[in-house]
Order: structure tokens, then C-alpha cells, then sequence
RNA sequence: GCCCGAGUGGUGGAAUUGGUAGACACGCAGGACUUAAAAUCCUGUGGACAGUAAUGUCCGUGCCGGUUCGAUUCCGGCCUCGGGUACCA
């Protein structure tokens, strides 16, 4: 074998290794870059081919920056507690923490083969108690912590106590569950346990009363960003809304800052604006609507306070507080029905039928500016958990509140001149305003909106109720805190035990509180969490440490927390862990933190949008408060790189038969389409024999071939087992070695892209390094490399490829780098040129993509270090410019002519060089040109 | 519904700021080398039409229109597909 790839990646993988060649450490008198993949879970199946995409490009681009004198940090770690590794330990009973290692032993090796360049002392695990030490050790900050608006930072909770001794709680701009007013007095005045109990309502971990996604299923509450349409994300099961007490962390503290912090960053637009949405900012007006006869007066929020005379009913939720207030006597029977029926349907079932439902609380409510009793309802198209859980409905401009109004014959009211509301609401925020007030209810000396543009209105009437005193200007966030308690056994447990029913948490120096052993993984037979079946899991107050759970008293040995933490805490602040993994005293000791500051490139799948990416930002903007990182931001570039799809096979079988028909001819047939494997079809051509040998139901099959060939149907699906459309990356490293594979994975097509894996043509790839390999050997592969100068054509296919190849991997366009190495190479071969001038810089060139082959050539070529040490080539422009250009000139974008002319000319001169040309002469029929087009020395037309 | 993104040969995909559309690769067809195979190399390869031929002409980047000397690229409208999100007031 001319080429032989087994052996030489073989070599080099265990040189790098023995060599350590990947360390780093903090180095001063370099720039730092730091690269990072997000680390995987590491789950049963092994990495398919999809899975190294991102990596790969990474890989290429940390060597780029490697051999562009920056000192680079790129590691690799496992995001490890999870729920299929405890899916599996309930079926089987083994430990998930038995499985994780394994699982992790198998990714270790799979990513080894690619020739990844991570530094592998630095890998890091978060279900180890050395790494997950630093997880809760950053809640138990969490806990000690409030935020405070002013200051626009989380600040220790003791200067909180301290002001409310001082002044209590009126007028402090802080983040809190819910308003509180209390002076300082009144503080004083209350117990221990009251205190404790306020505090939670600020802190910045706490836990609290609030509607959360429960999976009876699962047995443990969900966040919002692991929901979709009501179901799971993971497996799929329904959720139910369920008040519960849970931890949880207070990220809409952040919420603006999360905001204003994706102007600072390098991102995709398009995942900006999925974290914009998320977050949700709407500004808009908080108004009190009085009730009538009733001491109560509702709150609403509104962005549309515009259309404040266009109300004629209000809505609550069903869970709102509100709702006890306001029902009166003779409806009560009919609102609890409703609340009932309300309370057994899933959120999916809300979201599959969208009937309008309600009922009439018998309430009614008073227009602060119109003075119009309107009636009040309840429904559950009205979110408790937005805004403030009640609405002023406007039928006559938005939809919902129409289509409610219509099926309960409630009035509706145009405010904008020349809206049909007829068929529906008139929901765009335009037009000119009118009943506004409605003819002949208006206030004396009231609000008058009639005559202007809805953005005026708004803005007019938001003046008018802060004067006024009716209500205030309010911005809303529609991103929730996170609930951050699991049910479950495999996760983080929390450094908390219970005094009085008061969470306490561990002292720092307690940490880490390891995971208890349990003699099954499933709740226990109450419906309680896992961990409430440890025998030993209780803290000795005294001594510090865990002890058996029947040692408690109360009085000084306490119950621990029973739920674990989940499966986004240990991936929140990982990347700050890989700056100083062995680090015993602090997460990230202040001068490896000074060195890395932050991840300068971050790749990674979209899927994390909304969840990995919303909370690691926050969790790093309260490591920031604190002064623990030094960066605002953890990602500053972020590269998505798209998911690589399965491409299935198929088969056709005549119905009825054991008989299967080629896709061409299968029109011609009844058939049923079957999967394939994949892995015994090449080119769409099915391997018969390995066919046959597949299953028994197709050994004495009938086949029906075109051209002597059975060739397979195709289709784009999911790479799943069940399709037996998974390419493994080992197979693939075996057949045609880890270069071809990364440079085939990075051809395919852009890193952004979502593609189908295919096969097809990694063979081309495969060719290319072949070529590759030839240029420095002769016939019989002996080394054949030339001292000769180069000359000039050759200096200009090399300084051609360097410009190119390093223009792309700074754009991330790792697929049209791979063509140009392709071009160069194939220009090379043409021109016979072995010469050492232009091989050095070539190998180079190619290492960020091929580095095993590139290493081999490399000491081939007589250099004792490796090439990771080498200098990336600079081009030389002087190489690239012409001294005369051959363009083509076309008339009227239409006939075309060739003409060499000398860059320097004028436009005049180009015009005298077109007449005297008889090809143009003849072109232009003897009409003069008009005009002669000229884009930067070059003729573009001619226009006659 | 709303918000993004994308539609280019048989296939994956190139094309800088508006300037020769289809680079590179796969596949296919033909050829060279070989006893043969593998490997390698060479030639052709968007479509239609004309020509013995070199070649030429026309049509072609989802559809319709616009701006421009010139549009895959910019603008307006529509269609299709992918992703996100949703009773968020």
C-alpha cells in the first residue's frame, strides 16, 4: 500500500500521546485562543458519524490558530449525569455511574481515533465529586445571594438583612418572587423562621410555590426548555401543570443583562434572535382596573394600552389569586366545575383543542378611563404564569380575546377608523384611533386618544396613567427562572439540609456532598424521590458530616435534600472548570481565569438555543458578579454546526412475493419499500451477497436487476437504528483512515448546514490524499522530494492556495478549503513539481485537516519536531498579480470575445484597444459604443 | 399564526462588492495501461437546436414582475421545503 494510513495514524496517535504534544499551560508571551466543543452526553450507542462534525471543525480551526502563534486551549470533557444512563439502571440495576464510565471509555476511544488535538489532561466529568463540588458550590452562592437593579449585579444576600434592619423593603429595586412591603420594624418583629422564609423570596437560588411541568411519567418536574407541545423532549411523555415547592434559579434577574449581552457577541443571527425570543421582552403598561362593590382592584399588563376604551370584559386565569375574591356566591358552583375541568386537562390537551372556554365570575370591574363597568371572567386561554395572570380584553383588536367574545355574545368595540371587524380582530398596531372614548361616555377632562396613530396612543396613554397615578410603565419578560429540582437519583444532590423546614446549606468546605448509595433508582412507593431511599443520608450538624437517616433528630443531625439537581447545572460553568481542571481550592484559580478570560470559539448544535446556552450565560454573569470569572460573556463566537441527517436505503418488494424489483423498474410493480442497511449498499448499489447473508427471510429472494445491478431507493431520514441508516466513524476510519474521514466530514458541505451523511464520494477525498502522498514519492514510493527553486507558475498555484485555504478556514468554509487543496494539488501533479519550497508549506497548510499524514511527510521531509510546531505559510501577494488580464467583453450581455490587454490601461485606452480589435469591430456591425464599462481595470461591457 | 433560513446539473455543492453560472467532488460514458482484476491516468458530461467538424445560436440558478448596460446576487409579490416559537395580552 502506497498510502498506508493504518500505520501511520496509528504511530502518530500514540506519538502524540507519549510526546504530550497537546498540553498546554498559561504562557504568557503568547495570545491565548481558546476553542471548546460542547461536551457530550455520553450515552449507549456511541458516537455515530454526525457526532464528530462539529469537532472536527473545531480541531482544524484550534490547529489553525495553533500554527498562527496562538496558544490554544481546546479541551474535552462529559457531560455525564443524565437520564437514559438512570432509565437504564431502573431497568437493569446497575449503576449508572458503572455505565457512564464505560459509556465514557467507549466515546474516549471513538474521539481518539479521529486525531483530535485536545489536551487531554484537562477532560473533565460532571458526575465526578470533584467537578460537581464546584456545582454546588456555586448554588450555595446562588442561595447567598440577591440581585439587586441598581447595582445591575448579584450582591451577598447579608447586605439584603441588613438593609431590611435598617429600612425594611419599601422602595428597594431588587429581584423577587413577589412584591413585598415590610419596614424596618416589622422585620425585626419577625421570627427566625419568617425571615428565612422572606428571604427565599429573594434570593437568587430558593425555592418556592410555583407552577411547574410535572411528568407523572417520569416522576419529576421539567423546565421549560425540556417541554415541547406538552410532551417531554426526552422519551416523550405528557406534562401536567402542577403547583409545586422547588428550587429554583432566578435567571429573569438577568433578563435584560442576557439581552444586552447578545449585541456584544459573535453569533448567528438567526440564534440571537431564537435567545430574544425566549426572553421575550415586551414593553407595555401595568393598570389597576377597581372592582365594583369589592375591595379588590385587579392588576393587568398590557402592550396595548392604546385601546384602553375598546375593553368590555376582563379575564383572569383559572389559577389566578383573584379568582376567590371575585366569585361571587351564585356562580360559585359554576366557576369550581370549571376550575375543575380546567385542572384535569394535560398542557397538551389545552394546546390539541383550542375550544373557547370559560365562565363569568359574577364580578364586575370599573375602566379607570371610561368609568364602564365591564364583567369579569375566567379562562384559561389567560396564562397565570405571564404577565400578572389577568387581562383587559379587547375583542375589537385581538384575536383571542374576539373569538371569546363572540362564542359568549360579549360586546365588541372598533377603535381604529375604517377596520372591518365583521369576520375578525384587526390586530396590527396601526391606523388613527377613534371611540376613544366612545361617543358620550367620556369623562369629564378624561384621556382622549381620538385622531391619533396607534404609537402615539400608546405612548399617550402611558403618560396619562403614571400622572394619573392609574398605573405604571412596565417592561415583562416571558423568560421564566429555572426550576432547577429533578425527582431523580442521577444528578447532582444538593448541599442542603433541612432545619425546621428551613433549607440550610452545607458549609463550602463540607463539599462535595456526594451522591448517597440507594438499593433501587426508582422513587420510592410514596411518590418521593430516590434519594429518600438512602439509608445514609442525613448531616450531623456537629461533626459535618453525612450519617445514617435514622440518626435523625432534629436537634442536631437534620434530613438532607431528597432531590437532585438537573441535567443543565454541571454543564453551566464547565468551560470555566477546563481552565484550571485540577484545581482543589476554587473553580478557576484568578490567574488561569486572568490567562483564558473566556471561550473565543464555541461550536455547537442549535438544539441548545434556549436551554444549555440561556443558563451557562446566566450561571457565568453571577460567576462574573462575584468576581470569580473575569468575562460578562462565556461564548464570544458561537458556530452552529448543522445536523447531519441519515440517508436510508431501500429495497422494493413486489407485494405478496419474495421477489425485489431494482428502483428503476419498480413502477412497473406493486411494492412495499424496506429498509437497508446502509452499510452492505454502495453507491445505491445493494452488495447482494452481504444481502443474503443479512437475513434469512431474503436468502432465496428473487431479485429483479437493471444493468445487472440492484440498485437501492433513497430517502433523507433521522440517522436511527431502526432505519439502519447509522454510519459509524470507526468503520469509516478503518476503511479509509481518520484524514479522509475529517476531510470528507468537512467536504460534505457548509459547517452550518443540515446534510444527509452519504458515503458517495468519500472516495474522491480518499484519492485526493493519495495524490497527496505521491507528490513526495516515486513509482516504487521510495521518498522523492526536490531541493530545486521553484519557479514562478508553480510559487503562484501555492501562494493561490494559501490565500484561499486560510480566507476559509477564517470563514468557517472548512468545505471549499478541501476543493482548493484539491485544485492544488491536482495543478501540482500536472506540473510534475516535487519540490521541497513547495511541499513544506503545503503540508502545512493541510495539517489543521489531515494532521496524521501531514506529521508522516513532514519527518519525512527531515524536520525532528512535529509539524503542530511549525509556522503557517504567509502568501505573497507579488506571486498572484497579472501583468496582463484576458477577460471576456460582451455586448449588450450577449456576444463575447476574448482580448489579452495590460492591466494599466485607461477606460480611453481600453476603448481605443475595442476599435482597433477586429473581432469587436465585427462584434459591433460598425456602431460606435455608447459606453464602455470598466470595474477596476477590467472591461465588464460595451454597451452600443 | 408569527420569527428566522434555504430553493442552482443525475447527486453533494462553488460563484468576492451586481460582472464568463455550474469551481471541486461524486456518478455516468468512452479511452489508455494490464493475461485479467485492483489501482492509476486521460477525455467527455446543464438542456435544446444547427453543423461532417472545429464551432455556433438560443434557453437555463423555485415562480411572476421590477431596478440595471448586466441579476444566482438588489427590490416587490407568490410557491415549496427546513428550523424556532406560540393562547406571552
Amino acid at each position: 500500500m502506497e498510502y498506508n494510513f493504518p500505520e501511520i495514524e496509528k504511530k502518530w496517535q500514540l506519538r502524540w500521546i507519549a510526546d504530550k504534544t497537546y498540553k498546554v499551560a498559561e504562557d504568557t508571551s503568547k495570545p491565548k485562543y481558546y476553542v471548546l466543543d460542547m461536551f457530550p452526553y455520553p450515552s449507549g450507542v456511541g458516537l455515530h458519524v454526525g457526532h464528530p462534525l462539529g469537532y472536527i471543525a473545531s480541531d482544524i480551526y484550534s490547529r489553525y490558530k495553533h500554527l498562527n502563534g496562538f496558544n490554544v486551549l481546546h479541551p474535552m470533557g462529559y457531560d455525564a449525569f443524565g437520564l437514559p444512563a438512570e432509565q437504564y439502571a431502573i431497568q437493569t440495576g446497575q449503576h449508572p455511574a458503572i455505565t457512564t464510565e464505560k459509556n465514557i471509555k467507549r466515546y474516549g476511544e471513538q474521539l481518539q481515533i479521529l486525531g483530535l488535538s485536545y489536551d487531554t489532561d484537562r477532560e473533565l466529568c460532571t458526575s465526578d465529586p470533584a467537578y460537581y463540588k464546584w456545582t454546588q458550590w456555586a448554588f450555595i452562592r446562588m442561595f447567598n445571594s440577591y440581585y439587586c437593579y441598581d447595582e445591575q449585579q448579584a450582591r451577598p444576600i447579608e447586605e439584603l438583612i441588613e438593609c431590611f434592619k435598617q429600612q425594611g423593603s419599601i422602595g428597594l429595586n431588587v429581584a423577587c418572587g413577589e412584591e413585598m412591603n415590610f419596614t424596618a420594624d416589622e422585620w425585626n418583629a419577625k421570627s427566625e423562621k419568617e425571615q428565612q422564609e422572606i428571604l427565599l423570596n429573594y434570593r437568587i437560588a430558593y425555592k418556592g410555590d410555583t407552577m411547574v411541568n410535572w411528568s407523572p411519567d417520569l416522576g419529576t418536574v421539567l423546565a421549560n426548555d425540556e417541554v415541547s407541545e406538552g410532551l417531554s423532549i426526552r422519551g416523550g411523555f405528557p406534562v401536567v401543570q402542577k403547583v409545586m415547592s422547588q428550587w429554583c434559579l432566578r435567571v429573569s434577574a438577568y433578563a435584560q443583562r442576557l439581552l444586552d449581552g447578545l449585541d456584544m457577541i459573535e453569533w448567528t443571527d438567526s440564534l440571537k434572535e431564537m435567545q430574544r425570543n425566549w426572553i421575550g421582552r415586551s414593553e407595555g403598561a401595568e393598570m389597576l382596573f377597581k372592582v365594583k362593590d369589592a375591595d379588590v382592584n385587579i392588576e393587568i399588563f398590557t402592550t396595548r394600552a392604546d385601546t384602553i376604551f375598546g375593553v368590555t370584559f376582563m379575564v383572569l386565569a383559572p389559577e389566578s389569586d383573584y379568582v376567590q375574591l371575585l366569585v361571587k356566591s351564585e356562580q360559585k358552583a359554576e366557576v369550581d366545575k370549571y376550575l375543575e375541568a380546567v385542572k384535569r386537562r394535560t398542557e397538551r390537551e389545552r394546546i390539541a383543542d383550542r375550544k373557547v372556554t370559560g365562565v363569568f365570575t359574577g364580578s364586575y370591574a370599573i375602566n379607570p378611563l371610561s368609568g364602564i363597568e365591564i364583567p369579569i371572567w375566567i379562562s384559561d386561554y389567560v396564562l397565570a404564569g405571564y404577565g400578572t395572570g389577568a387581562i383587559m380584553a379587547v375583542p375589537g383588536h385581538d384575536s383571542r380575546d374576539y373569538d371569546f367574545a363572540k362564542h359568549f355574545s360579549l360586546p365588541i368595540v372598533p377603535l381604529i377608523e375604517g377596520c372591518d371587524i365583521s369576520e375578525e380582530s384587526f390586530d396590527a398596531k396601526e391606523g388613527i384611533m377613534m371611540n376613544s372614548p366612545q361617543p358620550g361616555k367620556s369623562i369629564e377632562g378624561g384621556l382622549v386618544l381620538n385622531g391619533l396613530s396607534v404609537q402615539d396612543a400608546i405612548a399617550k396613554t402611558k403618560q396619562y396613567i403614571e400622572e394619573k397615578g392609574l398605573g405604571k410603565v412596565k417592561v415583562n419578560y416571558r423568560l421564566r427562572d429555572a426550576i432547577f429540582s429533578r425527582q431523580r437519583y442521577w444528578g447532582e444532590p444538593f448541599p442542603v439540609y433541612y432545619k425546621n423546614d428551613i433549607p440550610h446549606m452545607l458549609d463550602v468546605s463540607d463539599l462535595p456532598l456526594e451522591l448517597p448509595e440507594v438499593d433501587k433508582f426508582l422513587p420510592t412507593e410514596t411518590g418521593e424521590p430516590p434519594l429518600r431511599r438512602a439509608t445514609k443520608w442525613a448531616w450531623d450538624e456537629q461533626n459535618r458530616e453525612v450519617v445514617e437517616t435514622s440518626k435523625i433528630d432534629n436537634k442536631t443531625i437534620f434530613p438532607l435534600e431528597f432531590c437532585t439537581m438537573p441535567g443543565f447545572a454541571g454543564s453551566s460553568a464547565y468551560f470555566l472548570r477546563y481552565m484550571d481542571p485540577h484545581n482543589n481550592e476554587a473553580l478557576v484559580s484568578k490567574k488561569a481565569d486572568a490567562y483564558w478570560k473566556n471561550v473565543d470559539l464555541y461550536v455547537g448544535g442549535t438544539e441548545h438555543a434556549t436551554g444549555h446556552l440561556v443558563y451557562s450565560r446566566f450561571w457565568n454573569k453571577f460567576l462574573f458578579d462575584l468576581g470569580v470569572a473575569s468575562m460578562d460573556e462565556p461564548f464570544q463566537k458561537l458556530v452552529n454546526q448543522g445536523m447531519i441527517q441519515g440517508r436510508s436505503n431501500f429495497v422494493y418488494r413486489v407485494k405478496g412475493t419474495n421477489k425485489y424489483v431494482s428502483n428503476g423498474l419498480k413502477d412497473d410493480y406493486a411494492t412495499m419499500e424496506i429498509h437497508v442497511d446502509v452499510n452492505i449498499v454502495e453507491n445505491d448499489v445493494l452488495d447482494v451477497e452481504k444481502w443474503r447473508a443479512w437475513s434469512p427471510e431474503y436468502k432465496d429472494a428473487e431479485l429483479i436487476l437493471e444493468d445487472g445491478k440492484y440498485i437501492c431507493g433513497w430517502a433523507v431520514e433521522k440517522m436511527s437504528k431502526s432505519y439502519y441508516n447509522v454510519v459509524n466513524p470507526d468503520d469509516m476510519v478503518k476503511k479509509y483512515g481518520a484524514d479522509t474521514l475529517r476531510m470528507y466530514e468537512m467536504f460534505l458541505g457548509p459547517l452550518e448546514q443540515a446534510k444527509p451523511w452519504d458515503t458517495k464520494g468519500i472516495d474522491g477525498v480518499h484519492r485526493f490524499l493519495r495524490k497527496f502522498w505521491r507528490l513526495f514519492h516515486d513509482e516504487k514510493n521510495e521518498p522523492n522530494v526536490s531541493d530545486e527553486e521553484a519557479n514562478d507558475k508553480e510559487l503562484k498555484v501555492l501562494h493561490k492556495t494559501i490565500k484561499k485555504v486560510q480566507q476559509d478556514i477564517e470563514t468557517f468554509s472548512f468545505n471549499t478549503a478541501v476543493s482548493a487543496f484539491m485544485i492544488c494539488v491536482n495543478e501540482l501533479g500536472d506540473l510534475k513539481c516535487n519540490k521541497r519550497e513547495m511541499l513544506e508549506p503545503l503540508t502545512i497548510l493541510l495539517s489543521p485537516f489531515a494532521p496524521h499524514i501531514c506529521e508522516e511527510l513532514w519527518e519525512m521531509l527531515g524536520h525532528k519536531d512535529s509539524v503542530t510546531k511549525a509556522k503557517f505559510p504567509e502568501f505573497n501577494e507579488q506571486y498572484l498579480v497579472k501583468n496582463t488580464f484576458e477577460y471576456p467583453v460582451s455586448f449588450n450581455g450577449k456576444m463575447r470575445f476574448k482580448k489579452p490587454l495590460p492591466l494599466s490601461l485607461s477606460p480611453a485606452e481600453v476603448e481605443k484597444e475595442v476599435l482597433a480589435d477586429e473581432n469587436a469591430v465585427r462584434w459591433l456591425e460598425g456602431k460606435t459604443p455608447k459606453k464602455i464599462i470598466v470595474v477596476l481595470g477590467k472591461i465588464v461591457n460595451i454597451v452600443v
